[in-house]
DNA sequence: ACTCTACATGAGAATAATTCTCATGTGCAA
DNA sequence: TTGCACATGAGAATTATTCTCATGTAGAGT
């Protein structure tokens, strides 16, 4: 139940923030920008202002509930914190974004982070590449 | 010198080019944006438009003579293209910013993305932590 | 259930970063 | 030397995001 886990990080349940959390669940794509969001509950026969979606999503992404990615000439898109800590690979033509999770690249980062002096509180690593893929002409999420 | 730079990959050489260029070259700070870049070279005196210092630092871009990295919170930053390449580590709480160089890591950038059917192309990795640093309280880039 | 208050909301204005427009200026090939 | 493709400065325009403010509402305490 999405009022539950707003609950269990201390924010009020309201109408807007089920509806953004249940369509960040529920969407296609799993990686959706505040307007797409936005756009998508409007559509939806929703109202709900953009201002609010952006308050949503920050304090979902303050609670852990959902991270931040800023991939390079996209805008910013949020995604659903589920499962394990993956970073993410986008394919410069197509749009497409698959996750990979690597231990060795996760413990190196580490051991450079101590090695330097920092405690390392967070990382970000996309890979941009052209994919393989025949249906690579669309943009997707 | 900077005019060769410039010929060499193809760029007319002008005045504000060459300021720029050599701003970067100079400058205390490996990392600026293109409001200190402008800013700096006011203060110097010299008469360059903000949007011209952004559509040289897109073009040094496009021809390899910087890069641009997007650290989380702050604004583009460009630095110039020198020595092998490196990612970067950013002190949280002071904003300094450490360089480093991991083969490990690389590699095996190259070898996942070959795995997900990809061919890489570039990729920005970056981490972020608090330094041991005494003197980790000013920004600084 | 009722009420009170701290927090949430929608709408639109405000801000910040970047890009565009356009009239004018200029590097450089011929 | 000159012509023209490209560059420039200034400010307007655009884009993404945050703020303001008047109003609405969740939910703790009764």
């Amino acid at each position: 139940m999405e009022s539950e886990e707003l609950r269990n990080v201390g924010l009020k349940v309201t109408t807007p923030r089920l509806k953004i959390l249940s369509l960040l669940e529920n969407a296609k794509a799993k990686h959706m920008t505040a307007e797409t969001i936005y756009r998508q509950l409007s559509e939806g026969g929703e109202v709900i202002g953009l201002a609010t979606v952006y308050r949503a999503l920050a304090q979902f992404e303050a609670a852990g509930l959902i991270t931040r990615h800023q991939f390079e000439g996209g805008q910013t898109v949020f995604e659903l914190e589920r499962g394990p800590h993956h970073d993410h690979i986008v394919c410069a033509r197509c749009g497409r974004v698959e996750e990979f999770y690597d231990k060795v690249i996760e413990d190196r980062q580490r051991e450079i982070a101590e090695k330097l002096g920092f405690t390392l509180s967070d990382h970000a690593l996309t890979l941009y590449g052209e994919c393989s893929n025949g249906t690579c002409t669309a943009k997707n999420g």
